[in-house]
DNA sequence: TATAGATATGTGAGTGTTTACTCACTTTTA
DNA sequence: TAAAAGTGAGTAAACACTCACATATCTATA
C-alpha cells in the first residue's frame, strides 16, 4: 500500500497462509479500523477464502486482538531491550526513542496498529494475554522510576511523567497518520529526543 | 457513569429530546466506541424510542459525525479565544493548557469521545464540515508560529513541535481513560504546562 | 519406494443472527 | 386542524461464521 509496508508475517513465520492472513488484516485494520473490514475483504487480500482465516483463528475478534498483543509485547521488548544496554537514563532515553521510530518506520501498518486500537484493547481487566509487566508504557514508567531513585531526574509523579514522554513521541506519529506530518518518525528523531529529554528534566 | 459527568446537552440545549440523545449517545461511544453500541441502547440510555432518534438525525453514522465535529469546533473555539486574551507564548500556552484541563474535567466523556474517535473522523479529505482551520491543531500550530516570528521560541517545525505539545497534554488524558492516572486531568495543570514550556523552548 | 490411510489445510456457497433503519399509527404542540 | 414529535413492531441487508467437500501433506508399513 505504501513505501513503509514490508512482507513480513506477523506472529508466524514469513510466507505461511497464516502470515498471509495476519499481514492482510493488519493492513486492512490499520487503514479503516477491526469493525469497517469485513472477513470477505481480508481473504481477498491475502489470496485465499474466508473459510481458511477460521483454520488459523476461531475469530475475527481474536485475530484482532492476537494482532494487537503481538505488537503490544514487541514494543514492550524492544523498550526493555534498547535500555537494558545503558545504565543512564540520556543514553536510555534515546535507545527508546530510536526503537519506536525503528519500528514505526520499519512496519509502519503494525505501529499504526497499535497507535489506533489501543483504547479498544489496553482497557480490559482480567486478561491474563496483555498483563502489565508486558506493557510499553510500564517498562518506561520503571526506567523513569529508577532514574529517580538515582538523582537523574528530579522526583515527580512517575505515571504522570512518562504518559507525557510517550505523548511527545505518539502524537507526532498519529499525525503522521492523519497526513500532518509527511516524513518518517526516524526523520524527527533528534526533535523528538530533545522534547524528551525536556519533559523527564521539567 | 463517573463524577465528570454533566446534564447538559451537546448541540442541543438543555432537556430536549435532541440533547438527551445526544447525550446518551455520547456517553456510550465514549465507554464502548461507536461501532459496539446499538440504536436500540442510545433509546433506551435516553429514554425515548429508537425511532425518534431518526426525527433528529438522518443515520447513526450522522450523529456520532455531529458529536465529533461539535466536540473539534469547541476545542478549537475555546483554545482561540483562551490564546486571544495574551499576546506572549508563555501566558497563551498556558491558557490553552487551562482550556484542555477545563474541558476534560467539565464534560468528561465529551473530552473522551474526543480522544478516541479522532482518528476516525479526522482523517477525512472532502468533507467542508470539518475544515482546517476549525481544527484544534491548526490554533495551536498559528500560535507556535507567530511565537516563532517573535523571537519567542527557537525556529523550528511548527507542525511536529504542536504535535509534541499537544501529546503531553493528550497521552496522559488517554492513561487516564485506561485507568492508569485516577485524579483530574486539571490536578496535574502544573506538571502539563511545565512540559508544555520544556517542548517549545526545546 | 510405493501405497494407503490419516490428518491438516483450503474452498465457497449457505445460514442464522444482529442491527440500522422504516412506516403506519398515536400523541403532542402550534 | 395541521404539522411536528414520538412509538415500536417489522424489514431488509450485511456479515461473521459453518459445513460438506476437495486437495495437499504427512506417516506407516510391506
Amino acid at each position: 500500500m505504501n513505501e513503509y509496508e514490508n512482507t513480513r508475517g506477523v506472529t508466524a513465520a514469513d510466507g505461511t497462509t497464516k502470515a498471509r492472513i495476519e499481514r492482510a488484516a493488519l493492513t486492512l485494520f490499520a487503514e479503516r479500523g477491526v469493525d469497517a473490514v469485513t472477513t470477505r475483504e481480508i481473504a481477498a487480500q491475502s489470496g485465499i477464502s474466508e473459510g481458511a482465516i477460521y483454520r488459523h483463528f476461531p475469530s475475527k475478534e481474536a485475530l484482532a486482538q492476537t494482532l494487537f498483543e503481538t505488537i503490544h509485547k514487541r514494543l514492550s521488548t524492544d523498550i526493555r531491550a534498547a535500555a537494558a544496554q545503558h545504565d543512564n537514563i540520556d543514553h536510555q532515553a534515546e535507545a527508546v526513542v530510536n526503537a519506536y521510530c525503528n519500528i514505526a518506520d520499519d512496519d509502519w501498518s503494525l505501529f499504526a496498529y497499535h497507535l489506533i486500537t489501543t483504547h479498544r484493547y489496553l482497557p480490559s481487566p482480567g486478561r491474563p494475554e496483555t498483563s502489565e509487566e508486558d506493557s510499553p508504557v510500564a517498562a518506561i514508567e520503571s526506567l523513569i522510576e529508577t532514574a529517580m531513585a538515582r538523582g537523574e531526574l528530579p522526583a515527580g509523579d512517575v505515571a504522570l511523567k512518562a504518559a507525557m514522554a510517550l505523548g511527545a513521541v505518539l502524537q507526532p506519529a498519529l499525525h503522521k497518520f492523519y497526513g500532518r506530518i509527511p516524513e518518517t518518525l526516524s526523520a524527527h528523531q533528534p526533535a523528538l529526543l530533545r522534547a524528551v529529554f525536556a519533559i523527564l528534566k521539567s
